[in-house]
DNA sequence: CGCCATGATGAAATCGGTTACTGTGTACGA
DNA sequence: TCGTACACAGTAACCGATTTCATCATGGCG
């Protein structure tokens, strides 16, 4: 549009050398004070701006931290990002964004994605990279993106948030899936349910993996039994939550409750459950995983693993940032413990007509 | 972490100069075959990625762009980001996210962060720069915002989304949004209502404002009045939402229908009516206006208005990239008609009890 | 009065790429 | 046989900052 002006274009028209220029923006040595007046009124009259590029290059620091995330339009993610923002702002790091937007992808694509904003990212030069997503053993990708991802990890700090990946050690902030999996599975006993369903997430995604295991452990300390036909992975979004508990109700016997892999999975369950005549929770006690602000907005509102988003988000802006500035104390594995937050979709199971 | 390798190390190992390898890198003059591939392979051996600052430095693009968006944790915004990335992905572009965390700050604050992010994104070189929100005329603040804008907008290429500033002729991508306000109205009075509240938005911003007056304009066409005791402003969460119905209802007369400014606004009206004992559309109506996923996901589904967020957010893109590759034809306004989606929230009012 | 710390500044190297310019060697048409 | 064109490769300038090193006053101190 317009070539921009630069330290030699103020150095010259201040009559001094682009060295002094650069003191003055960087207050990096004593400068005498007319002639920093001098060259501080040039560089409002030409609304002056350094190049970052250039600085960065030569203080191999850019100020950018990329995150790469499975699917924005997931409330979690955003959720999670605030929290980010939050913390690395304080720190002057500015985002970069990268969408994988694997709602829509299989597997094999996605991965391709995260290799290529990968790829982008290390020649940006960021900073620092931050990994939003479960991944676990399970799929044959996984292992070569192990092995891809530990090779960047050597050259660029990097943090995964509730993932990891198979023989690989990375600095990780989780939340106890398997917890959150076991305490509300154990919620929905308490009640007095039996019948329980497990549905949503993705096999291969150790979230999910995490999740199931929680509650299979709560079933099983409970005595109950796990019925294989009642365990559904069918994705993340309301739509495939919709379908799951269609087929779900569809069987010859159903559960009383269901928990599902996420919030959103949770409220696709309600909608399917309420179309099909139910009640909730009267007919069917439905509980959700994620705590996003979105499931204490639906009627009724959701039972909920709060994963608190924000506090991860935080968490590991701040390790990275440790990272980062190489400030020695820190914690490879943070762990958050999630919450249970009892709301309106979970009751005691409707009697048995006996 | 690790030094990285360079053109130079490369250049040096294969016995050729820097020329020669970046021409095999960027595939832009003749190399001899058995050169250029003792040269791969040497880009191989060391996973060589050459340093986009570098390259960014002499070529003068960046392949970024910015995004300035009030709040990331609003839905509408990761579906208008949704679309942006669709379409910006396929030019190769990257994006720097920038939220400026409106929801919890004053409008001052706001536009503090505002110009910070705008001038972070001028010093990292960005391509473009998208901003996402409606300003308008109301604020003192905004002139001011205005003229800096403007300043910005002849460095760089920058396109609004559904928002614009006062005297300053930018490019701009945005929905009818008084269409939008009419329609819905008209939707409603069109089922039987007169009375009529609107809720929801900040009086500043250029969206309420045009959403306010479709609905003053359907209202009037109608020959209807326009109690103004029944319009608030109050912000375009869902909590604001429900305390806006709220305050409604406690009224001495209370609205048969109700126009939110947003979809989130919707969601807590009609939390707040059913909170109260209402039904929903039975005891009084609702409509949102944005049409994000969610909308469709509560219990009674919200009729909105949609503003197709993913077209909304490609169109930018494509005017964007055209702006920046300077492809001549781009438009300086491009307008997409909003769509009524009607679903479960509203319907006939009831009988007046005569 | 001489010495040295400090203030104030400039010259030039540097970061890691791209590219304009230049110079070979070889093939091909006249 | 000569001129021209083209394939192939190197030298060095360049992008726009930061930073090291050197220079030169100035001034306090012994």
């Amino acid at each position: 549009m317009m070539k921009s002006v630069t330290v030699y274009d103020i150095a010259k028209e201040a009559n001094v050398s682009v060295a002094t220029v650069s003191r003055v923006l960087n207050n990096t040595a004593p400068v005498k004070a007319s002639t920093r007046e001098r060259i501080q009124s040039l560089i409002n009259k030409y609304q002056f701006q350094p190049n970052a590029l250039a600085r960065s290059l030569i203080k191999k620091v850019t100020g950018m931290i990329g995150i790469i995330l499975p699917d924005i339009t997931n409330p979690f993610f955003p959720e999670v990002l605030a929290g980010l923002e939050q913390e690395a702002r304080k720190q002057g790091y500015t985002f970069f964004l990268c969408d994988t937007g694997s709602s829509n992808l299989d597997i094999k694509e996605q991965y391709k994605r995260e290799t290529q904003y990968l790829n982008i990212l290390m020649e940006k030069q960021v900073d620092g990279i931050i990994m939003i997503g479960g991944r676990i053993d399970l799929h044959k990708c996984s292992k070569e993106m192990a092995k891809e991802v530990a090779e960047i990890n050597k050259r660029v700090p990097l943090v995964f948030i509730n993932g990891n990946l198979p023989g690989a050690k990375f600095h990780r902030v989780v939340i106890d899936e398997e917890a959150g999996g076991r305490m509300v599975t154990e919620h929905l006993i308490g009640l007095g349910h039996r019948d329980i369903a497990f549905i949503g997430g993705y096999s291969q995604m150790s979230n999910t993996v995490e999740r199931l295991q929680g509650f299979r452990m709560a079933m099983e300390r409970a005595g109950l039994p796990v019925r294989e036909e009642w365990i559904d992975h069918g994705g993340f979004s309301v739509q495939r939550g919709k379908n799951m508990m269609g087929r779900l109700l569809e069987m010859d016997t159903v559960p009383t409750a269901v928990v599902c892999a996420n919030d959103l999975v949770g409220i696709g369950a309600i909608k399917a459950a309420v179309k099909s005549g139910l009640q909730v929770p009267r007919d069917v006690s439905i509980t959700g995983v994620d705590g996003v602000p979105l499931a204490a907005s639906v009627i009724p509102e959701l039972t909920t693993m709060s994963l608190r988003c924000l506090e991860l988000g935080r968490a590991a802006a701040s390790v990275l940032h440790g990272l980062i500035s190489k400030s020695g104390d820190v914690q490879t594995l943070t762990i958050l413990q999630p919450e249970l937050v009892i709301r309106e979709s979970t009751s005691v199971p409707m009697q048995k007509e006996a």
